[in-house]
DNA sequence: AAGGACATGTAACACGTTACATGATTGA
DNA sequence: TCAATCATGTAACGTGTTACATGTCCTT
């Protein structure tokens, strides 16, 4: 991967004018499932960029002394990031999983130890797809035309679709593998 | 993460024997849909692995004079291992992807370009899975009761079928997706 | 004889997290 | 007034990749 989160940051300061501040919050909603970044490597990413050329800023008060900066893209960044947007994804290699690679040494455990580590891990993905399906409940509510592409919001609904894709198939999954273990 | 690694290679050198180059290899094979190291991070590893007694070593020779070095695991790594694969295993909050990150920005490009973008990704995962569908199949010869857990290849199995599953999903995902847009 | 696999290591750099550090604003 | 949130930054450390560096063995 090659600088990934210039290009989340751009993409981010496309749609509008943001802080530092704002970005780190964006990587908390939705967007956060497939990307995130803490604001200790978003504040240096942003000196980059401006440095680049790609981001600008200006400077808001708010109250009587508090600075932020507010970035937005520059027609070089808004190229950089049209570049990218079209050019297609390898596949990685590898999507680490901690729980899977536990799983690949399991014979090393009393299967009733790992019928217990099974159902924690549904419990966890369960309690999490529930949180989806609440945020695209409000989304919904939002925008009836949702899933049209063009929607004002249809950036939203394909990344929450696909969590909830990814969260119920890997649930399945684990319910009926656990069944293997149960006879 | 927490050392994640530690725990990858106690768990391959608890089943045998093996050097750095085994270990390495091993990443390269199934294993590796969940976990992978390059070899410039796993020999200092075993280095301070060895330091930490939680490995041990002794040296091969091949032929004349190609020397390599046999690791196994030590009752205290042992141990360690055996509280990892035993203890609940928290979600990450991000499982990082950047074609999703693409899309959720996608509004950006036109309709057709994104249309592309999905056929191509669809085309790349379909080939991953038919790999997949073929090391199954040639695991299921080597082994007639895999799906028991307590079959030797049971962890080989598991690690398989939830790498097939994570790719039917995404690519049903991505198809239904892309229908979509077409209208 | 040559190329690919076997075998081990280090150095430099990029990416990511935790901790350190500071201060203002808003609402209960 | 106190806590949560808004707001920005740096330092230290841990993890991961690419490149550098070397040498052997086996098969054709």
């Amino acid at each position: 991967m090659k600088r990934i989160l210039k290009y989340a940051i751009l993409g981010l300061v496309h749609k509008q004018e943001m802080s530092g501040y704002d970005i780190t919050s964006q990587f908390k909603q939705e967007i956060g499932q497939f990307w995130s970044a803490k604001h200790s490597q978003i504040y240096p990413e942003l000196k980059r960029l401006t440095e680049e050329e790609l981001i600008e800023y200006r400077t808001s008060i708010t109250g009587a002394k508090l600075e932020k900066k507010l970035y937005c893209i520059t027609p070089k960044g808004t190229q950089e990031l049209i570049e990218w947007l079209v050019s297609p994804k390898e596949l990685p290699e590898t999507e680490k999983d901690e729980f899977m690679l536990m799983l690949y040494f399991s014979a090393a455990v009393p299967k009733e130890k790992s019928k217990r580590l099974f159902e924690d891990q549904i419990a966890k993905r369960k309690r999490k797809l529930e949180h989806l399906y609440e945020s695209k409940k409000s989304l919904q509510l939002l925008d009836e035309n949702l899933q049209a592409p063009g929607s004002r919001q249809f950036g939203h609904y394909l990344v929450l679709s696909r969590a909830i894709n990814r969260e119920e198939s890997y649930i399945a999954w684990l319910e009926e593998t656990l069944s293997l273990f149960e006879e």
